[in-house]
DNA sequence: ACCTGAACACCGTTCAAGT
DNA sequence: ACCTGAACACCGTTCAAGT
């Protein structure tokens, strides 16, 4: 009843096609005219099923927030059960870098958040926090996740950061810590520094006095 | 002899309009054309001196980075001075927000904190931290402020996050909290956060044992 | 209600031509 | 060596017109 077998084009088909460009070929392949090539017809049918292009990207951005779905935590203490909330929001925002860049430049990164917000609530409290502290934590957690994904997708769409650490760590630099002057010089494992700096986050957070 | 008192075309002035235009009113503004009007020469002189659009992104990026400048730890403890450390950067990147936003979208944003990595190096040397250990505490605060000051960047250009925590925590979906409802539904002090995380992970990184 | 082509005002870039 | 205008191939968007 939706979207028909052949041909009738539909907001949902548009927004499908949409999705599947940006997908494919990042947010910069995404023009209306490329777009109604793609989906057969004239390019003022797209204006007329779901408005200008901001207004695509608007509903392009909605979806990919909707779609980031449940998150459930996994773990016996509330620090496991948190770091493994951050590891599932990680994996959700890691499998569409260029939506969650879409998402990032739109100025709605913190929505990408909202699925996780209550469940890390909920620990904050299993772990005694309350009132301003709590609030604080579940801060303090979504931005160190988020600003992590968005620094390592960084890093992996950058293929020479050309005077680099690579170069600038070369051995003789470091002082008298040659073994610092290896780690540094190669990439980082972004999944052991993500658990490291969320591990060591909450660890403080959750067993901090109050400030 | 670089940049002659009246109409003399150079590399260094067309960059000094491309970054004024782009401090003022974002990235999008800056065109190859909209450069030429506010130089008053013709579009195509500015490929002449630099180059094509991306060439004067490179060097408008490589610029910002350059003028990051040096970082002076300060306090006495080296949690104290790491904190200090990720407080001057944020606040270097925070006066440039859409020079930063353009590090960012071509994939240096790692190359931004270059200048602290040195001081950090040895703050964790300071702290009796070394070798793998070391390195990772260091990529562990890089990515923590890099990514705080991304995140928090983009909540400040976005008015209005439609269904955003605001009303979401209206005061009866936290079950008997009312104060971090309270807390949740109205914007973060950012630099309160910031102070807290990075603090909480320093403290969290430098005394625990080996992992 | 849905789809169309023509037209407008913008882009970045190239190139042959000037001095 | 430096600067220019004309031209090309793209954009997003509007609008009057079709069915």
């Amino acid at each position: 009843m939706t979207t028909g077998a052949k041909s009738a084009l539909s907001r949902d088909a548009v927004l499908d096609a949409a999705a599947g460009l940006v997908k494919r070929h990042g947010p910069g392949a995404l023009t209306m005219r490329g777009l109604a090539a793609e989906l057969g017809t004239a390019v003022t049918s797209i204006y007329w099923h779901v408005g200008g292009r901001e207004a695509l990207l608007d509903a392009l951005v909605e979806r990919t927030v909707a779609d980031l779905g449940e998150i459930r935590p996994s773990g016996r203490t509330p620090e496991r059960r948190v770091v493994s909330v951050a590891l599932g929001l990680r994996r959700r925002l890691r499998d569409r870098p260029h939506l969650v860049a879409l998402v990032h430049e739109r100025g709605l990164t913190e929505r990408m958040f909202l699925p996780a917000q209550r469940a890390l609530v909920r620990e904050a409290h299993a772990a005694g926090l309350r009132g301003a502290r709590a609030a604080e934590f579940v801060r303090a957690v979504q931005f160190q996740v988020v600003g992590h994904v968005l620094v390592e997708r960084n890093r992996e769409r950058a293929p020479a950061q050309h005077p680099g650490e690579e170069e600038l760590w070369g051995a003789e630099t470091a002082g008298d810590d040659p073994a610092l002057a290896r780690a540094l010089a190669c990439p980082p494992d972004t999944e052991q520094l993500f658990l490291t700096a969320v591990g060591a986050l909450v660890r403080s957070l959750l067993s901090a006095p109050g400030a």
